[in-house]
DNA sequence: GCTTCAAATGCAAGTTTGTTTCGTTTGGAA
DNA sequence: TTCCAAACGAAACAAACTTGCATTTGAAGC
């Protein structure tokens, strides 16, 4: 599919300023970076289209909508075959309170980012996603007290 | 500051939907959610002022931006004064590699999310951020080999 | 029960932004 | 040098956002 798209300069500028900000009017883009509206509405039409840009979205603040706790969990789990991998991937997935979910090497198989309102909701969510689980040998779960950098912008300096 | 807004059952249907995809038309937001365009975005605009929408961003896909590699840091201090830990959690913010950076309870002090286009990069950044710095006891390193689902997705429903 | 007032709404006009068209330029390859 | 494909900018066009205004709604006070 994709023969990968070689981005230039111009690519690179535009994907800084769409990942801080992509409601920047293109005229506006256009002068930062020396193109004109259509060209810049070209490329990143282009970006889109090959998945470049994954996708354009708001960013909630968590704690103003009534899910003040972020944890991280790291998951062990008793069988690495595929097929049970996979089954707890889509499982992790599947959960709006998982954010994030991350298969990894090392002491642990998988890691989650969690959102919930209270401890008693990330109790109750263990309980249905690591208790109730015959695959999962052990977790161990960090609270987070302080969310010093959250973002997924990637460099494109 | 804010006295939290109290959001009613039209600010979460449209901030599910702008999660998704926030070039939504404010139209085509009005008919999903039973609401007129300029309601939808009137509301949007109060909720981008009192910081319930903290950006709007396009989420770039980090392998087809030369990053293809995804490391969790799991790191312990030597000392958690208060000035040592605020010192911590500059350095650590301050580096475009490090998207995400948490400080949390547990057998760790910090969560670090790391993206980087090689090992050797990596390589070189422990070496500047871990073994270059004398408050750092340890860390363990987490390679990504499947980003299973990555967002900032917050439940509103 | 009636009045009042603040907040939110929809419609319609006005403005900004996004998109398409088209002719031109640019950089390589034949 | 010629040719061709890709990308560009200016301008016309279409779509989306924004504002003003009159109306509705709901709750508090009389």
């Amino acid at each position: 599919m994709s023969i990968s798209p070689e981005l230039d300069a111009f690519d690179r500028a535009i994907l800084a300023i769409l990942q801080k900000d992509n409601a920047t009017p293109q005229r506006a883009i256009g002068e930062a970076v020396n193109l004109s509206a259509p060209a810049v509405q070209r490329r990143i039409k282009r970006m889109e289209e090959t998945g470049i840009i994954r996708a354009n979205v708001a960013l909630v603040d968590p704690a103003k909508v009534g899910h003040p706790i972020t944890i991280f969990v790291e998951v062990e789990v008793e069988s690495e075959r595929a097929e049970l991998i996979d089954a707890a991937k889509r499982g992790f997935a599947a959960v709006p309170e998982v954010q994030q979910c991350y298969y990894v090497t090392g002491e642990a198989d998988f890691i989650l980012v969690v959102t919930v309102a209270t401890m008693a909701d990330y109790e109750a969510l263990t309980r249905r996603l690591f208790f109730e689980n015959n695959n999962v040998k052990r977790f161990r779960t960090f609270v987070a007290m302080d969310r010093v950098k959250v973002g997924l912008e990637v460099p494109v300096g």
